[in-house]
Parts: structure tokens; C-alpha cells; sequence
DNA sequence: CGAGGTTGTGACAACGCTGTCAAGCATTGC
DNA sequence: GCAATGCTTGACAGCGTTGTCACAACCTCG
């Protein structure tokens, strides 16, 4: 009844026979075979390649569209050079940053025909250098997106190097190295801050450092020292404060900065978590924001919408660098360049800001 | 010089000649080679077949660890019956949901040698269905993750069923439908809250749901329910206000609970984001948390802890209910059991609760 | 009008692994 | 002692695709 041995259309999809029983989906083959044409044409108009006449093209393509025929994955990237994955090697320093990464490399994917695979790595296993390469053998990824504080790890971009796995560093801090990376202006983003608490009329302006091992914490520090000289502020001890990015590290950030008379009339916290711990000491003492107190962050974390007064602060464009360097990793590799792409901040000015209140002299 | 004709050590490690050039990694056939045994023999270790003498399967791990041997992942998943890759579908709900989940399912996946893809998709797309029956045969999963509300799609479950594709629903709305499913028990959770204010004096205790169409609305609005009917409350009306799960519904339904003289002494929003809109308001209006009044959340968001006073919630075992989704697809398929696993839940009280105010009667 | 491209197409051999099947060998039962 | 059984192993044929090469048909140009 059927033509090939093995095959049968079944209402309207097509069924075939193998040794593991059946399976749903039409396979290249299949689609060769309606087309009568061959299974490596069929192959070039699925991916694009150049002399193939446009009737065979038009052709293949309503044949395969017809037959609801898939490419398989595994097929291809075992045959292929390619494997249509990225993987997205993150070490969690914040859930939502991670998650809005993700979210951004999706998008580049998804137009692509790319999938993604996310991996948690701990960047300081001993390990970690093996776990990552035995990933990339086995998966056989078209592309990494390190993101930090795995985009500062020399070692592992050695070894990524020397095994010639492609790779794109999300904000690496240094600067010196080359490579393919995409990042923020930090420094500057640090600076505009800054800027606007001064354009505001505050002159005590305090600030808390982030982690000094993680992305952006030195930067966005120099950009506000930046600022403050230029306004011909001080940049006094007391004024300064260390922190960890984290939101309990804001809470004593701010103990120390706020419970005494002299206190800064402006904080600047180096992300928004810390940035609500100082809001979070405030509150206890009693103090009215914005009218006695601006808070600034860094970052416009989900959260930083979610409390009252909302807070001003720096929103990255971390969806959109993802996306930058998904597309860098899927482009074609030909192209020798290893860009270091620099994208845009943005100032979110929200209700955590106010003018300097008028002096009162202590 | 050496015995292949392509083959060659190169140091430490080894080298192939292939037809797209030097590519670095042991294969299969290295490992037999090396080990003197058959390709099939090395297989059967490295799958734990049963049947090899424990004097070749200790050669044959100690050659493939020696040649720091990788199976690649495509070829197995083209041969074999397995892909070693799981799915997890959602629709971005909360990113922090998203990322717990995906913790979870990623610290099953570690241990069984599985990676995991992220897939987001639209469930209100007409094609829905079309585009994860496409992903299904393209990357040939081991098993789909759908989280809400993609849990709640009826034509999505009857088409993964009639392709035989596995899958996990996380916390599905719907008792009756069966299927294999990870949840919580959501009623209980939202009856122990209730009970948890009335234990602290409070009566009139408002209810701010959850959007219609989300995960456990109903549930936890049923347990308030039977909690305050079996205290003897009454659930009046101008208690229970209507919400969509966002801070901004939050903020309207604080509004409405509580500009006004008689407002309720407690409220318990069907979620976190909510309840911090519901707090928002308290604050604008002068009240001070929790002496005017006590708040409660519902799922324990990272945000939970980030605000003054922090929020009593509940805290789902989210990461745990997709470890546990995990561990079902890639247990063996031959136990025909679509268990429906009940998960616990845990109250977090922190500092958004307080006794109830004496009697100011209005 | 013939040499030398260019364009469109197909045959065929990988890719690295697993499933099937059969064979070799040791062990057991009668 | 010999068939029946179980354990261990290997040969071989795919899995569904892409890369290489070969070849025919069609141009282009002197």
C-alpha cells in the first residue's frame, strides 16, 4: 500500500516504524523522499545554503512545513560543527540579576533557533576550571555567557582560550584583559549619580561600597569620588562605609552612617539591596524620606519599586547585554574581532530622592 | 610511529585527526582501545549496565578517567533512548519563582548527570501548543517541567500525553485532572495563616485574593475562608477585596481596606508583592506597622525580608517542589505510577504581625 | 566553438554512541 | 558426562544529520 516498507501516513501526521517502536515526526528523510529530492538538498535549503534554484527551495520548504518536519537536534550537532546551545554559566550573586540575563539571552535564542542551557557553577570550587571544560566536551556548546563573578576568573578564561571554546564575559571588572566581553559604563553611571544628589543640594554624601571582589564595586566607588572632587566636596572617612551587596550589610552600613548628629543628608548604596538596608535604619529612626534623607542604589532590582518611598537608582541594561552577547556568540565566528561592547545605563529617578533639607546646623 | 593511523598523544592529553581538523577529547573508541575491550563493554560501564565483571569495569573507569573521557552528549541522546535533558516551560509569573525552581530542578539534574533548558513561553498564545510539541521532537527532552500557568493547560497536557512526551505539572490549579504533579498544600497554608492571626486577637481580618486565573487563588482564599468560619468571623464583604497578584493591585486594595474608619486590624494578601502594596498604604496613612496594624504575605519572595517591618509569609518549598518534578522524570518511566506528590509548607513569622490593637471602638 | 568557470544536485561517508543479537565460556543439574 | 543455563563480551547496524567530493548542466569569454 505504501511506498517504502516501513512508512504510513496516518491521518495527518506521519508515523514511522523503527526498531524502538513508534515515533511521531517526520525525519529529513521523509521529507527528501516527498520532495524527490535528496536528503542533502533538503539539508541546504534548511539551512540556508547558497545554490539551491528557488522552485527546489519553494518547494522543500512546503513539503517540510507540510509534513510538521523538525530538524533534530542531536543529529545535527553530532554531524554538524554547530549545536544550536548556549550555555549560561552564572555563580548566583543575585536571583533576579541572573534571571533577567537569562531572560534577555531567551529572547536572542529564540529568533536564532538557538537553545539555551543555564549552569550554576561555584567560582570558588577548586574545580571549577575541570567541571566547566567537562561541560563544554559533553555539550559540545556553541557558545558560553560567563557571567560575574565567573567573568573575572583568569583561569578559566586560560583554559576556555586554550581549548578554543567561545565565550562572552558579562561585565568583567578588569579592564586591561581583552577578550569578547559586554558591559556598562559603571564608573560613569557611578559619576551621574552622584551628580544628581549634588544637583539636589545635597554636600554630605555618603556612600556604601559593594563587594570588593564582585563587578562594578570599585568602579561605581571611583565614579562617585569623581563627582564629589569635582564639586569640590570632600570625600571624608566618615562619609564612606564598607559593604557586601547585601541587604543586612545596608542595614549596618546605615546604623553607622545615620545614628549620629552629622549625618549625611544623601546616601548612595552601591546596589539597591544595601541601598534599602540604610532606607530600612532609617525608618527606625524616624526619619521622613525623602524629606530628611535621599537613597540612592544601583542596579533597580525588582524590589526597589516595591518599597515606600521607591527608590532612585541605576537601572543596568542586563536583559539587553545578554541578548548582546548571545548574538555575538551566535554570529559567525569568522569574524576575528572580539568586540567589548559598552551599553547604555539609565537614571530611574523615583521617590527616594529629594532636595538637600535646608541647613540645620548641628 | 603510533598504532591508528590518526590517532597520536600529545602530552597529556589526547589529540585526534578528524576530517574538520584537530578536535581535543577522548572518545569512546579511544577508551576501548586503550582499555582493550570492545566500544559496547565501555558503554556498559559507563550506563551501569549490568553484566561486566568488576575486574573490566575497573579498567575501564580507570583508562576513561585517565583519558579524561566525556560521553558526548548529542551522540547518546541520537543512539539511545534518552536525551539527558530536561525542560523547564514557564511564563515568568515572578522571576524569583522562576529562579527558585530552576535551582531546585538544577540540584537533581547535577547529581544524575542531566542539563537542564529554560523555555520560556506565552500561554496565551494561540500556538502555544504548536511551539512545545516542536521543541519536544527538535531536543527529544526527557521530561517537561511546566510551571503555573502553564501547569493549567488543558490542550497542552492532552497533546504531551497523546505524544507520549513526560512531563511534571508544578502546583496545578485543577484537583481533578490526574497526572504526575509536585504541590503544596495551599489551603492548609492559607487556613494555618488565618488561624495565626486570630490566635493573636484579631477580628476583623481582611483578604486581599490573588488573580483569578493563578496558581492556588482559590485555595488559599478557601482556607481563610474555613479558618475564619470555624473561629465564628464572619467574612464579610467589605473585608475581602480582589487583587492580581502585582504591588500595584496591592496598593488599590490597601486603599480600599483601609481608608476608612472601621478598617480591618489585620490583613493577609494571597501574596508577597500584594501584601507590600497593602503595607505601602499603611505607611502613607500614618499607621505604624505592626502596632495599627499586622500584614501577612504569602510565598516568602526575597523581598519579604527587605522591607520594615519584614513580612510574615508563607514560604512555598519551591526549589524542593522542582527538585522533586526533576527526580520523577528522570526516574525510570517503567514504573507506571503518575504520583501526585503533596510538599510541606512552612510559616515564617517575622515582624509584620502583632497582637491585635485593644478595642478602639470606632 | 571549445576551454574554463559557475551553479545546482546527489552519493556517500562520517559524527560518537546505544540496541540487538549471537557467540564464547563457566557453572549447574540430573 | 552432557545438555541446559547464566554470565560476559563483541560485531554490527543504525540514530538523523552535515561535510566532502564528484558530476552534469549551464554560462562566459576570447
Amino acid at each position: 500500500m505504501s511506498e517504502g516498507p516501513d512508512d504510513a501516513v496516518l491521518g495527518d501526521s506521519l508515523v514511522r516504524r523503527t526498531r524502538r517502536g513508534y515515533v511521531r515526526g517526520a525525519t529529513i528523510v521523509d521529507v527528501a523522499h516527498e520532495a524527490k529530492v535528496s536528503i542533502k538538498t533538503v539539508s541546504r535549503v534548511l539551512n540556508r545554503e547558497p545554490n539551491v534554484s528557488a522552485a527546489t527551495r519553494d518547494l522543500v520548504l512546503a513539503t517540510a512545513s507540510r509534513l510538521h518536519y523538525t530538524p533534530n537536534f542531536s543529529a545535527r550537532s553530532l554531524a554538524g560543527a554547530r549545536s544550536y546551545l548556549l550555555a549560561l554559566l552564572y555563580d548566583n550573586p543575585s536571583a533576579a540579576y541572573v534571571a533577567d540575563l537569562q531572560a534577555g539571552a531567551l529572547t536572542c535564542c529564540r529568533t536564532e533557533g538557538y537553545h539555551l542551557i543555564v549552569e550554576p557553577f561555584d567560582s570558588a570550587s577548586p574545580d571549577l576550571v575541570a567541571r566547566v571544560m567537562e561541560m563544554t566536551a559533553k555539550l559540545r556548546t556553541d557558545g558560553l555567557i560567563l557571567t560575574p563573578p565567573l567573568s573575572d576568573h583568569p583561569a578559566l578564561r586560560e583554559a576556555l582560550d586554550s581549548a578554543q571554546v567561545r565565550y562572552v564575559l558579562i561585565s568583567p571588572n578588569l579592564h586591561a584583559s581583552a577578550g569578547p566581553s559586554v558591559r556598562m559604563d559603571e564608573e560613569a553611571a557611578g559619576r551621574e549619580m552622584t551628580k544628581l544628589l549634588i544637583g539636589l543640594g545635597h554636600r554630605k554624601i555618603g556612600f556604601v561600597k559593594g563587594h570588593p571582589d564582585h563587578g562594578g564595586s570599585h568602579l561605581r566607588f571611583s565614579g562617585y569620588c569623581d563627582a564629589m572632587r569635582e564639586a569640590g566636596l570632600e570625600v571624608s572617612e566618615s562619609l564612606v562605609v564598607k559593604g557586601l551587596y547585601s541587604f543586612l550589610s545596608g542595614v549596618e552600613a546605615g546604623i553607622y552612617l545615620l545614628e549620629r548628629a552629622d549625618r549625611p543628608t544623601a546616601v548612595f548604596a552601591a546596589n539597591d539591596d544595601m541601598a534599602l538596608g540604610v532606607m530600612s535604619v532609617a525608618n527606625r529612626l524616624g526619619l521622613a524620606l525623602p524629606r530628611d534623607l535621599s537613597v540612592v542604589g544601583f542596579d533597580d532590582t525588582p524590589t526597589a519599586r516595591v518599597v515606600w518611598p521607591q527608590l532612585t537608582t541605576v537601572r543596568q541594561p542586563v536583559a539587553e547585554m545578554a541578548a548582546a552577547a548571545a548574538r555575538l556568540l551566535i554570529a559567525d565566528p569568522s569574524t576575528e574581532t572580539a568586540p567589548a561592547l559598552v551599553l547604555n545605563f539609565e537614571i530611574v529617578i523615583r521617590g527616594s530622592t529629594a532636595p538637600a533639607p535646608k541647613m540645620n546646623a548641628s
